[in-house]
DNA sequence: AATGTTATGTACGGTAACGCACATAAGTAA
DNA sequence: TTACTTATGTGCGTTACCGTACATAACATT
């Protein structure tokens, strides 16, 4: 069964749950698996769960009629998928995927529904968290407007790292290129160039970050934005 | 005073708020003047009243570091600005901006809180409006990415034309660059192409859409897919 | 009418990213 | 080993948009 001692500490929002809120949810929690490429959510369907990865990467897309896309937010340890259930609309055009197989767990929408209507640390926690992932898509749509490429990998690999244990990520160009909603070939050319600068290493699929506080110089401004902003609205969540 | 027999149906969350709701929030609503270019919120800072825009445009835009701007959304008679208020976060990082100068109402964040606290319906509403919202910013992320600007141009022409009456609309190539987020004389080329085709009637400062048909099939699918997401999450709410 | 200001038109070299085609190399399976 | 698949590298012409500079035209001011 679920360790229930190890279990708040696994997910930021969970930490941040006060402890009678967490008593009547606790029953309900359950153990959910997110491999690779799983889809959590096609673009208008009814969400039953709202999930809470801790080791996972969930990435928020959204498909055109064309066939391209463009990642709009990413989730990990620090929040939760499945916010249309609170906000009322059950749906949305996302398409949530698996970026990074691990562990989550989730609730249900109907339990979440009970104790958001009555429990306000709940819901001002959840308000708060959906108010930073508008600060994600925000930052995303300027940053698809004005920055390069080689700045949006950069950008990319940090939230993406800061989601995960370690420096290594494991993940192959044209994967990330339907992230940033780019060509493939555009990742290799910025790889490269991030890789000639010592910052990465790249070899098959696999990332390792060998200087991150210089992938950080080379990110544009959007990842510290989103990043303070997360850590102001969702202060004790963050740090794992 | 106010004519409140009127009030109701001048913007539409006034509309679909309950009869005791609005009974309420009544004696707290006031008028306010909105004037073009009047700066609402700057970016952080705390935010006192949520606005109810009648026949005002109000755009949410987001300022990077090196001065380039892009609009993140656009706010009129069918929703209100503030939303970050009773998400808990206090303030945005965007910066709301009269896009297009007319009356709006509107109520101290006390107030709204109170009642956001007390009573589902109104908190509901809002959040399925916010719903809406991120819809709207999510689409703007994509369309920034993929689409050109032609189709963005007329993307933007219709969302504010769906906010104002008649058929004409006040603004210079200068603010619609500004607010797309790129250069006046992308505009400038783009408006002439839209011109040549019959489609617009552009002088000085005021665009005339001659043929709205048209300019929805030089949109690209954004337009329909916010407006429908919209009329999803607020039904009551659109037509005025 | 003369002048200034604001909005728009036009031109041109530069560049980031695209679409496409194909080469190479690293793993995988037989 | 061999063959196959998958991931990455590379080249090249094309395009959309940029930055800059400057011209024109409409309106405003005196």
């Amino acid at each position: 069964m679920i360790d229930e001692v190890k279990l708040k500490d696994q997910n930021g929002l969970f930490r941040s749950i006060s402890e009678d809120t967490w008593r009547k949810l606790l029953p309900h929690i359950e153990e959910f698996d997110m491999p690779l490429g799983l889809v959590l959510s096609d673009s208008g369907c009814s969400q039953s769960y709202l999930y809470f990865p801790t080791n996972a990467i969930v990435s928020l897309l959204y498909n055109l009629e064309n066939g391209s896309s463009a990642e709009i937010a990413v989730v990990g340890y620090e929040g939760c998928f499945g916010v249309s259930i609170f906000l009322g609309g059950q749906s949305t055009l996302t398409t949530a995927v698996v970026q990074s197989a691990g562990k989550s767990y989730r609730i249900k929408a109907s339990v979440i529904m009970e104790e958001f209507n009555n429990s306000s640390p709940l819901r001002n926690l959840l308000l708060r968290y959906t108010q930073a992932v508008i600060t994600q898509t925000t930052q995303t749509a300027v940053c698809n407007r004005h920055h390069t490429i080689d700045q949006q990998f950069c950008r990319w690999l940090l939230l993406s790292l800061d989601r995960l244990d370690g420096n290594e990520l494991v993940m192959t160009q044209e994967l990330i290129a339907n992230m940033l909603g780019v060509r493939r070939e555009g990742v290799t050319e910025a790889a490269h160039k991030i890789q000639a600068e010592g910052i990465i290493k790249y070899t098959r699929g696999h990332i390792s970050v060998l200087n991150r506080p210089m992938l950080e110089k080379r990110a544009c401004e959007c990842y510290h934005v989103v990043k303070d902003e997360y850590d102001r609205l969702l202060p004790h969540t963050l740090a794992i």
